[in-house]
DNA sequence: TTGAAAGCGCTAACAT
DNA sequence: ATGTTAGCGCTTTCAA
């Protein structure tokens, strides 16, 4: 018959008027449930084609009480290191009959914790990567969200916690640089307020007690390609002959100048990395980086998410330990 | 009916009798809307700070009719020119008050149109980013999903679409190496059932006709680093003096391994990409590339559905011209 | 096997 | 200014 060319979408009221049925039994045909007469189920279905019906998922979940769907926020999906764990949570998810919904915050912090909660309240549960958001804040909005587990960040047990061991990771690459023979190395310092940065400092702080031959000083830098690109003149002042950048993107930023400025690495200058992002396995030189298992990372937020909503919340952080990855981009000290 | 949780959320029926008011009134309070003696609604909002209340946005969604909210499905959330044309996208829904919400169906190419109808049905409109898509399931899923905008798909105006025009920018990249003596190019082809690949592959049919001495050799490739990598053994089997990639990320992946085997670039050989990513810049030797306002077209995405939500749907397909980046890893023919 | 009806949590007339 | 009520589109109990 005469299609609707109303604005309206179709819902399951005018497929039960349309195919002459109850509105329970056309819920029962679009989730399959068995007991229905083949002969109705075809007509139903007949029905759905025609008028191009698909069930609100909206109305679904308020009925259901759930969505099946987690969110992620995260403040910049631009980051690669973000997505070799959203890879790991969306497989994981996926396994278990999940749909992962990502926001991009886009560094916007002042909305941040708004969106965390307009994401939460249209899904089952929460992974959260807020590296710069306040602890305070943090802590406040925390019991408003669970299940929740947050990426990178303390919580004291208030919600699920995976984390990278940046202050071990970062250790290690010093201790690479030092076994090398350097003694002066800079440090391209990520966002202030980043707890990963923070972390990374205390690392290195150790490092600096353990060989107090060996100075390391710290270059304000950022997060992005430009940052490290920019971070030349102040890195040469320092006179290091090893640099270790925030993470691999300031590294390649980095990296791209010291080409430019026909400075030879690892023979002038030796650079290495975080994250082990998929590009630094291609750069020129190829990158000295601390791998982690990110997928693994990504599965583990799962798991610990599923467990909350499952009651049977663990709230004990999980720690994943780095390791490095000695490329081409370190080399023994001039 | 929905089943009991155990340790149920808040919900406005519990700030109600806790405060001694409406329902409607607590909404009135949560929404701001101004009629409210200041006095009940102080009460409201201390018995909703007290139990932790935050209104179900799926209920909200259900009630209004709309959620506020616009899907974006994406094949690969690692590929970086998503990034840009989301960050426009994203900016721009939130100037209008829309949020984003972004799928990643990590290439599942046969649960797609699912994917993409479960987003639909739980937003008011979606972007959808489907390269591999056959035409057959896209103009199948289209008149399901609107409003709808695809990027870089012709459907016909059935659907709001957003394209680069790749045949015209792979077409500028040839002309830029024939100018430098090229005769000998190599193509490192995407995947085959990408529309974007056969559109660069148009582009280049159509140089090779206007330049019946050069030669432009197809070479089976890929979309991914590893791609470009593993590919330097075919090129140098077609002698090319001029390697153009399938995108950027091909060309860095081809460049890492040119530094590796000792291969100068652009003395031996010059190497352009496609999107001018980040990276690009920061490259050594720095990547000449194609490039797009990216973040233009994901303004441009977002208004075409915005437009088509109020219902003054253009569906005349908005084409973006790209231009050359001419950088440091292209040059004369040897 | 099928349908009527209640209810998920919210908003918005409409009444008071 | 506040409350009552109907209803958004779905699922599910209960009856037939």
């Amino acid at each position: 018959m005469a299609t609707k060319r109303t604005s309206r979408e179709a819902t399951i009221s005018d497929i039960a008027a349309a195919a002459g049925v109850s509105k329970a039994t056309v819920s029962r045909v679009m989730n399959g449930v068995a007991t229905v007469n083949e002969e109705i189920a075809q007509r139903v279905r007949a029905t759905v084609a025609e008028l191009g019906y698909s069930p609100s998922a909206t109305a679904r979940s308020l009925s259901l009480g759930e969505s099946r769907t987690v969110g992620v926020v995260v403040p910049d999906l631009a980051n690669p290191m973000f997505h070799q764990v959203l890879h790991g949570l969306n497989r994981a998810a996926e396994r278990d009959g999940y749909r992962v919904l990502v926001a991009d915050t886009q560094e916007h912090s002042d909305a941040e914790s708004e969106t965390v909660l307009d994401i939460r309240n249209r899904t089952d549960a929460i992974a959260l990567f807020a590296p710069r958001m306040s602890r305070e804040k943090l802590l406040e909005l925390l019991p408003n969200i669970s299940p929740v587990v947050v990426f990178n960040r303390t919580t004291g047990k208030r919600a699920g916690a995976v984390l990278i061991d940046y202050a071990d990771g970062i250790g290690q690459v010093a201790r690479h640089l030092i076994a090398l023979g350097h003694t002066r190395i800079a440090y391209l310092q990520g966002p202030p307020q980043a707890r990963s940065n923070m972390a990374r400092q205390d690392g290195l702080d150790l490092v600096s007690e353990e060989h107090p031959d060996v100075d390391i000083v710290g270059v304000p830098c950022g997060s992005a390609f430009e940052d490290g690109y920019g971070a030349w003149p102040a890195v040469r002042e320092t006179r290091a002959t090893g640099v270790i950048a925030f993470n691999d993107v300031v590294a390649l930023g980095f990296l791209g100048r010291l080409s430019e400025e026909d400075v030879r690495v690892p023979e002038d200058i030796s650079v290495a990395g975080f994250d082990d992002i998929p590009f630094s396995r291609y750069s020129s030189p190829s990158l000295t980086t601390m791998t982690a298992r990110l997928g693994d990372v990504g599965e583990r937020i799962w798991t610990t998410l599923l467990a909350q909503m499952r009651g049977e919340a663990d709230l004990e952080p999980t720690m994943f330990a780095p390791e490095l990855a000695a490329r081409s981009s370190t080399g023994a000290a001039r």
